[in-house]
DNA sequence: ATCCCGAGGG
DNA sequence: CCCTCTGGAT
């Protein structure tokens, strides 16, 4: 699987990281943590909601669960009331309380630092778990596959894959593992700022030169 | 009406 | 593969 198709797809690959490293040299998670318990709920919490709202309520909830064995013996229906505005409060509930749960049984209370033991915690899935392992403790496991790299990577014609996780291997295949965390935070910024899914800014995109404009 | 840093279950 | 879960913003 060598052939013409594939260097071309490296080529633009590469096309693409250098653009988004010249528009955003510093871009970086734009969820609040001071840890990597705190990160891996904000990433739970952040599931079709904006950034933007999990932080109006993670200072409470931290503040009244400040680590996991707090968390795991945390009062339902208070956990709910805490999180109900991000949405899907029930699912996100009973995930931070199994999370937490296992946290403790398991790991003694603190995060996990490996992808198998992060995927094996209820509510976890290799987003999260590349979220943590990426922006906590600088691991490059995998490429983060929200809604906003799913668009544009599509759109960018770097995968014509439906699915998260062969998206992401479409992208491990295509950038080096050193470019994983912040091509992540990149991608995902400039699906928040200009590549947006209703309206896209191509006018305003330093992409648009490299842009095949799949699905615009 | 559509989208937001998804995961679990059928 | 599909479906469901949920509130808030646009």
């Amino acid at each position: 699987m060598t052939g013409h198709h594939n260097q071309e797809l490296r080529a633009r690959a590469a096309a693409v990281d250098a653009a988004l490293t010249a528009t955003y040299p510093a871009a970086t998670c734009e969820l609040s943590y001071r840890s990597p318990y705190e990160l891996l709920v904000a990433t739970i919490l952040s599931a079709q909601c904006t950034d933007v709202r999990v932080n109006m309520v993670t200072p409470a909830l931290f503040a009244r669960f400040p680590d996991a064995t707090a968390l795991a013996g945390a009062d339902r229906a208070e956990l709910e009331e805490l999180i109900r505005s991000t949405g899907f409060f029930r699912n996100k509930a009973t995930s931070l309380l199994g999370m937490a749960q296992v946290v403790v049984e398991r790991h003694g209370g603190q995060i996990p630092a490996d992808m198998d033991a992060l995927t094996a915690l209820p509510g976890v899935g290799r987003k999260t778990a590349n979220v943590v392992l990426g922006t906590a403790w600088g691991l490059a496991t995998g490429v983060v596959v929200d809604t906003h790299v799913s668009r544009l990577s599509q759109r960018l014609g770097l995968t014509r894959e439906r699915n998260a996780e062969k998206i992401e291997r479409d992208l491990m295949a295509l950038f080096p593992p050193s470019s994983w965390i912040d091509l992540s935070h990149r991608l995902i910024l400039h699906g928040r700022r200009v590549c947006q899914a209703r309206k896209p800014a191509c006018d305003r995109c330093s992409l648009a030169a490299i842009c095949p404009r799949i699905g615009v």
